[in-house]
DNA sequence: ACGTTACTGAGACTCAGTATCGACAAGAAG
DNA sequence: CTTCTTGTCGATACTGAGTCTCAGTAACGT
């Protein structure tokens, strides 16, 4: 349950043209609660008769975590979903009863890479941290 | 390039039995120089004539993870991959090079994950943390 | 050596993601 | 407003990873 126009204005600065599937798209990821995959939108979507592509769903995500307006994730159980998020480097926190995920910033961990790479000899150019646990609504239940 | 005997005997230790193709997949794993696929496995067994099912191959990596002696992990591509590791709670440099990997101990990962937890009120069960960059011996090539 | 039962290979199957292609529409230019 | 270019569209065929089923086989406790 977010708001559509951020997607919908970081794509009209892009390159990328604003059409009416994309903006379909949009405003199905909009309304997703937590965390989704490419199939959740796409069931989502023949649900609500918008007449839009399977293939279509897939570009435009490919579009979106471009622009960094969505990021790909990877949950414990080896699937692949995506949040919708800010377009900055970070990471997440994803509850794993309700999908609900939060941004997380660096956190301390720029002082954990650092230490591996003196430690192991690496240069370290990417890293990834994925967080699961529950959200406080979802402890309280 | 790993040793197999280690598999071998954590896995007689284990309720699994110590079947031929097992061994055999073993030793294709021990034989990977870095990260490897279930489809290079698949690939290697075809090469080498071992009439080994596709099926056995995905069972015994499932097994193995189970083990904890090889881990799932998932490439910046997107790709699933393993690497054979140590059995305990760890994380990995990957070379995106050369493939190979290092284990890495915690490192200071604790107090990043404890730090979020108090931040976001999560309570963090699970995690995951890979790091992507040269190993040494590729940055002096 | 025997019997239970986990394991196996073959092959059909599912499902995510990709490639292709002719039709279409977004948006720049006039 | 019209035209033109070119990015994008939906349909559909395809690929390739991973799963499922099942009848036959082999591991290993007794």
């Amino acid at each position: 349950m977010v708001d559509v126009t951020p997607l919908l204005i970081a794509l009209d600065r892009s390159d990328y043209r604003v059409t009416e599937p994309r903006r379909a798209v949009a405003q199905l990821i909009a309304d997703q609660a937590g965390h989704f995959s490419a199939a959740d939108l796409v069931a989502e979507a023949n649900a609500r008769r918008l007449g839009i592509g399977r293939a279509t769903i897939f570009r435009t995500l490919d579009v979106l975590a471009e622009l960094e307006l969505v990021e790909r994730i990877d949950l414990p159980s080896g699937e692949h979903a995506y949040v919708a998020c800010e377009p900055s480097h970070h990471h997440h926190v994803v509850c794993s009863r309700c999908g609900r995920s939060h941004d997380i910033d660096d956190a301390g961990l720029r002082a954990v890479v650092r230490a591996v790479a003196r430690r192991t000899g690496f240069r370290i150019d990417d890293h990834r941290l994925e967080l699961f646990g529950l959200c406080p609504d979802c402890q309280a239940t």
